[in-house]
RNA sequence: CGCGGGGUAGAGCAGUCCGGUAGCUCGUUGGGCUCAUAACCCAGAGGUCGGUGGUUCGAAUCCGCCCCCCGCAA
């Protein structure tokens, strides 16, 4: 493994928040870069009694030794004197989740790159991953890209894909493309200091966007056909989760599958309604708007995670409600 | 001090309000029936009821404190 005298003295100034960043982070610092500092976003208050916790990149960060700035605002002034002090040649930001001005953009010699987890110009915005599996993408990648002041809008530089399992999970997923992205950001950053980097537009009219999770996005809506709602419950996992409700209770479902078409058919020819709870034999099946799910693994209010099997010995269900 | 649910046999639950032999389903062990079976029938094993202190003749159950698990909200 050969890595340029050049590349590794560029200076770098990391900005990122969650584990997809702390990855990348990760992948620089084994790679032998100088990280000048990592930025990551203030500590919140999280858990059950709203306890302060260091974001991932920041755990990382203290990890390596690396110091932390956590400004509130990307664009406060202190902030931004302490960039122009370290007086960067590059800043590389992963998923740091605000929108940087180009008085920031503009103190790095070559400018600020952004690692992307999807294959641009497709799924831009805050959770490209999760959206590429609620959609069945056949594949799924990482894009480097130059920042401009566009959401994920500037120009291409490297992009690397792999296939969608057909069990793929967000989570799982996220894990393959934090693992693609650290690899590519590194090849990016050679390829930087080697000169031969290419920067390629992207093409607008195919741009197709992945906007923020919302917890009530997996709110089961048993009117969709089955392979929606189980592709809904893969993208969604483990965060935030899909559920249902059942007797004024809430229901998280944890992973389902689609039943063979065999039992598909048997299923749905009976008299049953969207919503409809069929259990046999320590399995249990929904009627969807088109065709019925399996579910596999759910979790009751106040409960643990369990089986279908489990679940079944000490409760019953006739019927899953879209409210409570 | 954000709100709430829970800890009972290997698993999932009931019983707790209104103290009085610890129960259900599944699993498990042995036996039976059957051409046969994951099916059916019979029998059995398996619990210091999260911990601890208290009230009581008597506590899974009532009261105090502690530990652990989980959901919501952020």
């Amino acid at each position: 493994m050969i890595t340029g005298r050049l590349s590794q003295d560029m200076k770098i100034v990391f900005m990122g928040t969650p584990d997809f960043a702390a990855s990348i982070l990760s992948a620089l610092f084994d790679a032998g870069y100088m990280i000048e500092a990592a930025v990551s976003q203030p500590d919140k208050p999280v858990g059950r009694h709203a306890e302060l916790k260091p974001t991932a990149v920041k755990m990382k960060a203290e990890e390596l030794g690396i110091p932390v700035l956590q400004p509130e605002k990307a664009s406060d002034p202190d902030f931004i004197d302490k960039l122009k002090a370290m007086a960067p040649d590059v800043i590389v930001v992963a998923a740091y989740g605000k929108i940087l001005k180009p008085e920031l953009l503009n103190i790095p010699r070559y400018g600020c790159i952004n690692v992307h987890a999807s294959l641009l110009p497709k799924w831009r915005g805050a959770a490209p991953i999760q959206w590429a599996v609620i959609a069945g993408d056949r594949e799924a990648g990482v894009t480097t890209m130059m920042m401009n002041e566009g959401l994920d809008t500037g120009d291409m530089l490297l992009k690397s894909s792999i296939p969608v399992a057909e069990d793929e999970t967000g989570g799982s997923l996220f894990d393959k493309l934090a693992e693609l992205g650290s690899r590519l950001i590194v090849d990016t950053l050679k390829d930087l200091s080697d000169g031969s980097l290419r920067a390629e537009k992207q093409d607008d009219g195919k741009a197709t966007y992945a906007p923020m999770l919302k917890k009530e996005m997996g709110n089961i809506d048993w009117n969709m056909p089955a392979a929606d709602i189980e592709r809904l419950v893969r993208g969604l996992c483990p965060w935030p989760g899909t559920f249902t409700f059942s007797k004024g209770k809430m229901i998280k479902i944890h992973k389902a599958s689609i039943p063979d078409e065999e039992k598909t058919a048997e299923l749905c020819k009976g008299r049953y309604a969207s919503g409809d709870v069929i259990t046999e034999d320590g399995s249990i099946y929904v009627i969807c708007g088109s065709g019925a799910l399996r579910i596999d693994e759910l979790q009751a209010e106040g409960k643990k995670r369990m089986t279908a099997g489990d679940y079944l010995k000490g409760n019953n269900l006739d019927r899953f409600e879209h409210e409570r």
